[in-house]
DNA sequence: GTCCGTATACTCGCCGACGAGTAATCGCAG
DNA sequence: CTGCGATTACTCGTCGGCGAGTATACGGAC
């Protein structure tokens, strides 16, 4: 494959981020992002941090220090950025904030298989949602609040987050009153094809989406 | 791993939400499914397909009817949903619509390296990105126009989508406000950080974050 | 009637992801 | 001063993901 990034998990960003301040062995790299909380950002599995440090030291972007020994430890082995591993840390982070990706959230996922429940059902489990949703956002209201003597640059991540999160519950609370309040268009059917079995050939007319999404 | 679903992969529910109509065949499927547009609810490799169908099957949760062969054509294995295909569909669903996981947007990666590139050209990209979210919505919004005689039903993941969407843009655009009045705070700083070689001590602060989010 | 482009229907093999395991040392309880 | 539970610092093996490739057949052009 042609792929994007040598190194295309983005825990190798963190990683950069992170020896970008000073040369590290990877289990300090793992204490310092798992101090920063740097695992809400991003999908961060640890069991692949020595995986992804040895392709980025595979592909130039860190360098072997030394290997010193500590005591009778295991050996540490100590790397450092190099110039490839700033200039792939910047053009990753230029791209990352300048092109927007379609996200396939999963909720969008669940919501295309939504006809597989009965409306009732859904209404309950939406309510649901957006009762997590509204206290993980009072949370994360709470979490900011807390830090706001540490300067905004470092919080618009959390920021940002909360802004959609908010967004995402107003528009549930929204199908939820219409569903609840019976305005929903075409209730009936959908009761009538959850009850006898699935839906009918409407699916042949969404069959012709397509071209610009 | 104990692992939450048997078939992880979310193009296993979409798969499943395909044979409950009518048994088919794994091309079909993909042909059905590539029709639907469902590409744009989930990340979808077709390369993935054949392995997710001989898991489903592993599982029980759907079963081969026959292996027909039509004509001189390679052998067509095709497929059904079992009840127990039926119901993992069913509680997928469930699960999907009823909790919120934290989602790790690109973005967000992207905004917590922010402070890896200059306050200006930081603003230049975000102009970008708000362009790019502007277009995008535009053509949601004309996407759904377009699809006025379809039951709102099948629209809903296009609608939330764009909910979201819009949530982004405004977010982004009242940050390009505050960087392109300077009015961000520590917009002075950011740019000392960035001259100079990376950020100060602000960082042990940072580390203090934690428990709740 | 034969050439070739396109659709059909898969197979294969590499490689990264990551959970689970391991081994050494620290520290502190008794 | 000796267990032993916790922490440190990794290694390893499996397993699925998925891009790239393959092979056959149909249909229309000339």
């Amino acid at each position: 494959m042609t792929q994007r990034r040598k190194v295309g998990n983005l825990l190798a960003l963190a990683v950069l981020a992170t020896v970008v301040q000073r040369p590290m062995h990877p289990y300090e790299m793992a204490s310092v992002l798992r101090a920063r909380g740097k695992e809400d950002d991003m999908e961060i599995k640890w069991g692949s941090l020595y995986t992804v440090v040895r392709n980025l030291t595979k592909h130039g972007f860190l360098a072997v220090v030394d290997s010193t020994r500590e005591g009778a430890r295991p050996e540490r082995t100590v790397y450092r950025i190099t110039d490839l591993g700033r200039a792939e840390l910047v053009d990753w982070a230029r791209e990352l904030v300048s092109t927007p990706v379609p996200e396939r959230p999963r909720f969008k996922a669940g919501l295309s298989v939504l006809a597989a429940l009965a409306p009732e059902e859904a209404a309950a489990l939406l309510r649901q949602r957006l009762d997590a949703l509204t206290a993980a956002n009072a949370a994360s209201r709470a979490e900011l609040a807390r830090h706001s003597d540490v300067p905004r640059l470092f919080l618009v991540e959390g920021e940002y987050e909360l802004a959609v999160r908010e967004a995402e519950a107003a528009w549930v609370r929204a199908l939820l009153d219409e569903l609840d309040s019976g305005t929903f268009p075409g209730l009936a059917q959908w009761r009538h094809w959850h009850a006898t079995g699935e839906v009918p050939v409407e699916l042949a007319e969404i069959a012709e989406r397509g071209s610009t999404t």
